[in-house]
DNA sequence: GTAGGGTTAG
């Protein structure tokens, strides 16, 4: 046998796996066992002259549940149809991308003694390697081989995009196609181009581009396949001058392109923010006679909407729907959701109204949007009632549409709703992401519930669902909000023995859990333990933080140090810094001061903040101060900073 | 009768 790369695995027996559950297939199929022999004539007659004609034309746009009962008729048949027809169909609905469905059948057909020949077997270990289970395709070589078929370039490409799609095999799909050409096989560009997208796939870019001009080395053409592999792997990657550069060579070799290369590079520079450019290159499509089908104009519309550019994604919902090219669910959901970011919910309902009119379904992305759109406005109960409305309607919830409810009660102080939708959501086997938990534990926080936040961190550790910095983040700031400073301590150490980095956030946190538990010494040797360190620069929030808790102990002059300190070679003071100190001394009823700093602050281009006005408004009644200060923070004789630029 | 690919929305 000249396959040196019998693979080891090969000798695996090709184990029968019944992917599909019960119900499906198995109700489609006879049930040969209750035929008795003298029924067997009645039972089982030739196809129907329906399949027949079916057959002969190669069963051109047949529904899957089609396929399945004509495979059904086919094994009821006496004698079976020739492997041939099996092939045909099998052949069908793999072109239907329902592996899973060919791999079931090809079993069925074994167990009922149909032998599979070359291309029956070819089939399949395509299939299995469209599935990313190349153990079993090679398992079936194996097979194939032992009976005697050898493969040919076309099951050898199949192996090939099995090793490519495999996690670790990248290099072994490499070196597969050297193995190719050693055993005399010509690779062709299927070959070649499988193995783009492999690279693509394993994001080696580079060696993706470069293996084109090795092909065409190789006596092998790039054809239109190729440059849509090429043209997707850079585009997604934003290297669109690439693809705008790969759009000319495609003409200057004379391969025709398509709206879908087009609309990949329209939808590439959407995503990296040169719209403009996408704008006109599809204006050129146009002219080189391309027609933008849905998908161009959807990429364009929500690039749009998503530069706040309104008038220029209606225009074109108006240009499209002229052209008759009509809008989908995914133009209206684009449009909606953008509508929702902007808090213009009611635009958003009349799309809803809109798409409805047009009998265009809203689909769980829809829905998402709009339920998004009611919890920003912290209207909780009409999310709730769109997402009945959805499940009413036989539109399923995702983990999304969860995530966004949770989100949304936790921000309106209503965490024990959330809790029973996360409990609801995991009921029906959606998974939370370290997001809804990180989220749900801030709302137990804020309510005062340490112990349910505590007891929804380590279920969220048992599920599995990694903490992130910010999940750590919203636990440190809860315990100290909550008095819980020891236990912030605690975890504060285990995360710095972690290899998890700390931003100067984390820092800073503890800083002000020190200084509000009046251990303000501890937080001023953590503040200087950062410069010491050198790694973590305390920025803005952090020194006035430290600020913060000097004025909060009555230390006025190691505020004032530090103040000076940062002007001098710190991070510049900014309004909170300002406020923060004129509070203080508004406190401490230092008058003169206090003015003195309130002009500088107004030199800075800052003004007095809610809590400053606050503060001396209260003052003001009981006569701590007069009406002046008030003046000074809100009336403007300065010009502001934004001006003066 | 068998092989490769690409576009949109949360």
């Amino acid at each position: 046998m000249r396959f040196a790369f019998a693979f080891a695995s090969t000798r695996r027996r090709f184990v029968h796996r019944n992917v599909l559950g019960k119900g499906d297939l198995r109700t489609a199929l006879p049930s040969i066992s209750i035929c008795g022999f003298r029924g067997w004539r009645r039972a089982f007659s030739g196809l129907s002259e329906d399949s027949r004609e079916r057959l002969r034309n190669g069963l051109r746009d047949i529904k899957l549940d089609d396929a399945v009962d004509l495979f059904g008729e086919m094994v009821k048949s006496r004698p079976f149809p020739s492997i041939i027809e099996f092939n045909k169909l099998l052949s069908a609905v793999a072109k239907m991308k329902e592996f899973d469905v060919v791999v079931s059948l090809g079993e069925q057909m074994q167990m009922l003694g149909i032998a599979h020949n070359l291309y029956t077997y070819s089939i399949l270990i395509n299939c299995f390697c469209r599935r990313s289970e190349l153990s079993f395709a090679l398992a079936i070589l194996g097979k194939m081989m032992k009976l005697g078929y050898e493969p040919d370039i076309v099951t050898l490409n199949s192996l090939l995009n099995g090793f490519c799609r495999h996690g670790k095999r990248i290099s072994d799909a490499v070196a597969l196609v050297d193995q190719m050409v050693e055993m005399g096989y010509q690779p062709n560009s299927v070959t070649f181009t499988t193995l783009i997208h492999g690279l693509f796939l394993h994001n080696r870019v580079s060696e993706a581009v470069a293996l084109v001009d090795r092909m065409v080395l190789k006596g092998c053409q790039p054809d239109l396949v190729t440059y849509g592999v090429l043209v997707n792997g850079v585009c997604k990657r934003g290297h669109t001058d690439l693809a705008l550069n790969l759009l000319k060579k495609m003409e200057s070799e004379k391969i025709e392109a398509d709206v879908v290369i087009y609309s990949t590079v329209i939808d590439g520079l959407c995503k990296y923010k040169h719209v403009d450019d996408a704008l006109d290159l599809f204006s050129e499509m146009e002219k080189k006679g391309f027609r933008p089908n849905v998908v161009t104009y959807n990429s364009l519309i929500s690039c749009l909407c998503n530069y706040g550019r309104w008038s220029d994604a209606s225009g074109l919902l108006s240009d499209m729907i002229e052209r008759n090219i009509n809008p989908d669910v995914v133009t209206f959901s684009a449009l909606i959701d953008a509508f929702v970011k902007e808090g213009k919910l009611l635009e958003a309902e009349r799309l809803y109204e809109e798409m409805i009119r047009r009998s265009i379904n809203p689909n769980t992305v829809t829905y998402n949007s709009l339920i998004n759109g009611f919890c920003m406005q912290s209207r909780l109960d009409e999310a709730k009632q769109m997402f009945d409305l959805m499940v009413s309607k036989g539109c399923l919830p995702n983990s999304v549409t969860y995530g966004t409810l949770i989100n949304g009660f936790c921000k309106a102080k209503r965490v024990e709703d959330g809790m029973k939708l996360f409990r609801e959501m995991s009921q029906i086997g959606l998974v939370g992401n370290t997001v809804t938990y990180t989220t749900l534990i801030q709302g137990f926080y804020e309510a005062g519930d340490c112990e349910n936040a505590q007891q929804v961190f380590k279920e969220m550790v048992s599920a599995g669902v990694p903490p992130n910095i910010v999940t750590y983040n919203i636990s440190l700031d809860g315990l100290c909000n909550n008095g819980k400073l020891e236990k912030a301590l605690a975890v504060f150490q285990d995360m710095q023995k972690s290899v998890m980095e700390l931003s100067i956030f984390t820092y800073t946190i503890m800083i002000e859990g020190m200084c509000k538990a009046g251990k303000v010494e501890d937080a001023w040797d953590l503040f200087n333990s950062l410069s010491l360190k050198g790694v973590m620069k305390p920025d803005v929030v952090t020194y006035t933080t430290m600020i913060s808790g000097f004025c909060g102990k009555g230390l006025k002059q190691e505020a004032d140090a530090l103040f000076r300190e940062m002007k001098e070679d710190g991070p510049l003071p900014d309004s909170g810094t300002y406020n923060t100190l004129i509070r203080a001394r508004l406190r401490d009823g230092d008058r003169a001061e206090s003015a003195e700093l309130i002009k500088e602050m107004r030199s800075c281009g800052f003004s007095g903040d809610a809590s400053t006005i606050s503060l001396v408004g209260n003052m003001m009644c009981d006569g701590r101060l007069d009406k002046s200060f008030l003046d000074m923070l809100s009336w403007n004789p300065l010009p502001s900073k934004a001006s003066v630029r």
